[in-house]
DNA sequence: CCGGTCATACGACGTTCGTCGTACCATGGA
DNA sequence: TCCATGGTACGACGAACGTCGTATGACCGG
């Protein structure tokens, strides 16, 4: 609840606590699944801000949390921004190829849909 | 043909309407998960009643109706039992490889996690 | 025909989810 | 110092979810 502390450190589950269930729970979400395509990308950490969501401000930060709590992102404070890079490393040692193929499905989709974005060219 | 039309016919989602979001998130519940292991681990159908789940009969028609809206199995009337089975072919199609780093995550889980009725092939 | 078995439908209930708005805090620069 | 920028906390709300119990429907074997 009310930290406190210096608090601005952001908890991160270990990657014997991630849950499979947490991480597909995370990931069928639309906008969340828009945010790890995008993170997995660029291959960079990126703010927050970074990213043009069709909610608010509030919700886009709820959505991080989610990421974050599933163990799916890392957020690390840089100044006043947040950094968000995905647990690649962790979650590819947790569940070997289940990442990379539930980015692949989503360009797929993407692609039969005739969705434009997310997809750096 | 001898072939026996089912009086009860089911609505199943054809492949392009098959959603990766859908999918994830008929994936992420743990009863669920437990129902399309066992499925993919004996590789034929298999009646509702064969599942020896922790929730009631109502429920697991729930969960096995959430399966087939998703796309992830089809089922088959046979008498007074219904059959399911994983429709693998058209997953493998849609989303390659996904199915199977689910499977393969869910087994190394239970692993971890000291399962039980963990189902080596 | 009649009962038994397998599964469904429907309603209910509490919980979680996704969303928002508003108020607030932390950092860095003018 | 003060303010702008980037993000958080909290509360609220409707919708969806997971669960149950009971009543009902469909099929098979006597």
């Amino acid at each position: 609840m009310t930290e406190r502390e210096p608090s601005r450190a952001l908890a991160h589950p270990e990657p014997a606590d991630i849950r499979l269930e947490g991480v597909l729970h995370a990931l069928s979400d639309p906008v969340r699944l828009v945010i790890v395509r995008e993170l997995a990308g660029t291959g960079v950490e990126l703010s927050c801000s970074y990213f043009e969501l069709p909610v608010t401000k509030s919700t886009t930060t709820h959505h991080f949390r989610v990421l974050r709590e599933a163990g799916v992102v890392r957020q690390t404070y840089r100044g006043t921004a947040k950094m968000n890079g995905l647990r690649r490393a962790e979650l590819d040692g947790l569940f070997p190829g289940l990442l990379d193929s539930v980015l692949t499905a989503a360009d797929a989709e993407a692609a039969r849909l005739g969705a434009p974005s997310a997809r750096p060219a």
